[in-house]
DNA sequence: CATCTAATGGTAGCTACTATCACTTCATAT
DNA sequence: ATATGAAGTGATAGTAGCTACCATTAGATG
């Protein structure tokens, strides 16, 4: 997502035109293109922790100083993600009639069967690596209070109620923590239709206030 | 956790009657319990960041290699702490009558509200470090699975349904989740009457099926 | 008391990451 | 077209977390 906004920054006032797309600009999309695309050929290779940084850097034909100045940490080649504006947009996009949790179900769904074979190979990987490499998974809790945060404010939007108010946060924790407990089995990957499958399942779960036997919700 | 598993296996089959609590067991709590202490007390003077293992090591009269050989991380003399076995403990004496959520919330507060003013204090100083320290709120995210498991398996255990179906692993998550999103604010710190008043609002929210406006649970 | 085992300290080394600086490459204005 | 400035790069050196190894010491056992 820092990514995404990086990568489209434009270093000056563009001719509206032109749109000054400048060399140096493709350069860099480039360069971290490489970069990524030659650390995750080597991690599936020899594995994330016998891959050295510098091997990444060798490989990509830029030296390691380069390699951090692309990415801060070589966590972030493989947690970041551009997917982020794209969810927000389909969840903007549901109409208000239907539920906020179907809405949510159907952004997801969305913006993931929308992508090509290719590219959801690579994510199923990319899942792998997370759930699978310690420091990665680590590494995704950041990630989860972003996307609490996130979806409190989301959803905050579409009720109209303050997305610091408990209840926003309740209904966004309870809403990832499912997600988290569910989308990955032992073996990561969440984008093939048993994952969607398991999660629309979990999702309805809660929105039927999870009805467990001795748990007498409310009633 | 681990910490409390280690400190309390007896190195040799016991004579029930001198329960060999061997000066070498004591001296190897004592080293953890001080190289934990002047840990956090350098963290609190200096900063986590800024205190070296080194440091610590000195602080506590030990070399850096003990210190690696009590703690596996730095991280590790934060995250680490010994309530799992209480909470187990509680959560299985609760009545069979209360709900679950509601034996949960029982067991939270029975176990934190037995702690003197001193471990309090230490408590809501080691949740802020973990807010506040990236490395640390990363780490947590471990804790955080652990817990969706230990959960998972604990209500099971109660209601009599399989830990690994969909419906735990859902109920487990949400409630992780709800307590991840609420249990902090921004600054740590879960442990004083308005952390257990935001708790207990939460979790009440989600028990009721959380009624958003425009969410409209299954009905 | 002798012996065996576990805890310790020290050394050396690897790797992620930072800081700095000189150099080169591209962009822009005259 | 060229000079001027900025941005990207590489090399060097250094810090800190962490591991492996080995010799030494301190505690447990018979």
């Amino acid at each position: 997502m820092k990514s995404l906004a990086e990568d489209h920054q434009q270093s000056t006032v563009g001719d509206p035109g032109r749109p000054t797309v400048g060399l140096r600009e493709r350069k860099k999309a480039r360069t971290r293109a490489s970069i990524r695309q030659h650390a995750m050929r080597l991690f599936r290779e020899q594995g994330y922790g016998e891959t050295t940084v510098e091997k990444i850097a060798e490989a990509a034909e830029v030296s390691p100083s380069t390699f951090f100045r692309y990415f801060p940490t070589k966590e972030d080649v493989v947690i970041s993600d551009d997917y982020d504006p794209l969810l927000i947009a389909a969840f903007r996009a549901q109409p208000p009639e239907v539920s906020v949790v179907e809405a949510l179900r159907r952004s997801v769904r969305a913006v993931f069967s929308g992508l090509d074979p290719e590219n959801i190979e690579r994510e199923a990987y990319r899942h792998q690596l997370m759930e699978t490499v310690p420091e990665l998974r680590a590494a995704m809790y950041t990630e989860y209070r972003r996307s609490i945060d996130l979806l409190a404010n989301l959803v905050a939007e579409r009720v109209g109620l303050d997305p610091e108010s408990p209840e926003l946060r309740a209904f966004a924790g309870a809403l990832v923590g499912v997600m988290l407990a569910v989308a990955y089995t032992s073996e990561g990957m969440v984008l093939d239709e048993g994952g969607f499958g398991r999660i629309d399942r979990a999702l309805a779960f809660l929105e039927a206030g999870l009805p467990l036997p001795g748990s007498r919700p409310s009633a």
